[in-house]
DNA sequence: TGGCATACTTGAACGCGTTCAAGCAAAGTA
DNA sequence: TACTTTGCTTGAACGCGTTCAAGTATGCCA
């Protein structure tokens, strides 16, 4: 229990953070494809195959900076929500929060969203191994939803967390392949498409749109699936 | 110039087809990773690096098989065109032939798409590489929205093309990762999907959208880049 | 016919992510 | 003290996509 008796562990977790932060500077410096398991070890000062120890393999690497990042990002998003009120400003302030904290790690949340939306595999916002993320995410989205000043549609009002979840992503996605200076583009879409989301969901009560509102909610209940 | 004289290309052609038939085969049996180049020389009855000699990477072999499969499915598409009258007929017919016509190589068109919409990839349907099958798509689009029987907003209409060429990158999109039983939830979204396209389409007409479209159209122009 | 260029084919070799039998050191037990 | 257990570390080895120097066969011209 004294640190006497911890050290063989406490060395251990020493080793282990110290291999994550050899790959993530080398993911950063030459990308996740580039930077070979072998590099990562030389340059956290263990053998080849030391990280297997640690991380079942490579992509986890990558996942376990994703689980590290939501979880740092908690307070930064609480803040910024303070200060922001009605829906569109709170989209974009999470938005903002998300890209900034992620930002100098783009590269390697790249490689999160290689393989789209596909769940098979682990390193995708839709697997099960990041259903833990998407679900805190989700209570974001249904916290600035509430009292958000906009009348929001019974029906519809289960489904919008997730479709913001959604559209945030997309987001995402776009940003991370996104290679204008300063990541410019993203900035101009972030502007355009949360106020059109904004809209749309002002839109989405008008008695008018009842026809189209019900067709998305069964759009939403076949790609939620099962 | 008779058979004789070009026996010698013409073999190296029957091993080129011999061996996309092979990979193929094993691409749809095994799936696009777990078929190894040394599989495939096996299967072809050739050398292990013969396939270079043909295709300068694996990705090369899916990526014939799109520019393939684009030509193959002219002569379909225009059949489905002759009896669709109407956008949203058009629109559903020139899924379905695509689906059919992928069909038994959804497992390949995976592989394409497996880096989702990232353009530095060869293998993504927004690279360079794909740009003339982009084009080629473009103006099916472009053909189904002449005299369609919806009234298109002046500013929509060079841009429509592109947004239904998006639109149905996401249907075949869901629907490689599709793994309901002969992807019958791929079916309904397209049903769903295409008639809010088509509901939204109409809709952008109506005065009352002229401030979202004029959102919309800024938001393509950025996606659109440069 | 012989010689040469061109077209095609070969398989060993490279670096990659990953695996694992073996070794090592510190803590617990007698 | 010696023995065992546990936690950690090692580097050789595997199969992968890919490369390429070397080989073989074919078509063409003297």
């Amino acid at each position: 229990m004294p640190s006497k008796s911890t050290s063989s562990s406490a060395k251990a977790e020493e080793t282990g953070t110290r291999i994550l932060e050899a790959a993530l500077a080398l993911f950063r410096e030459v990308g996740f494809d580039a930077a070979s398991m072998r590099d990562i070890a030389v340059k956290a000062q263990v053998a080849t195959g030391a990280a297997y120890y640690y991380y079942p393999s490579k992509e986890a690497m990558v996942l376990d900076f994703y689980e590290r990042s939501c979880v740092d990002m908690e307070p930064k998003l609480a803040e910024a929500l303070e200060g922001a009120k009605g829906l569109e400003a709170r989209l974009r302030a999470v938005l903002q929060v998300k890209l900034a904290h992620f930002g100098p790690n783009r590269s390697v949340l790249r490689a999160l969203l290689r393989n789209g939306a596909d769940p098979k595999y682990a390193l995708s916002p839709f697997s099960t191994e990041t259903k833990a993320i998407r679900d805190i995410d989700l209570d974001w989205y249904q916290k600035i939803l509430l009292d958000c000043g906009i009348r929001i549609p019974k029906d519809l009002e289960a489904e919008l967390p997730g479709v913001l979840w959604f559209f945030q992503m997309g987001v995402i996605f776009f940003w991370v392949i996104d290679d204008s200076a300063g990541q410019k583009r993203t900035a101009q879409l972030l502007e355009l498409a949360v106020k059109s989301v904004v809209t749309l969901i002002k839109a989405a009560g008008l008695p008018l749109m009842r026809p189209l509102r019900k067709t998305a909610l069964e759009l939403i209940e076949v790609v939620k699936g099962e």
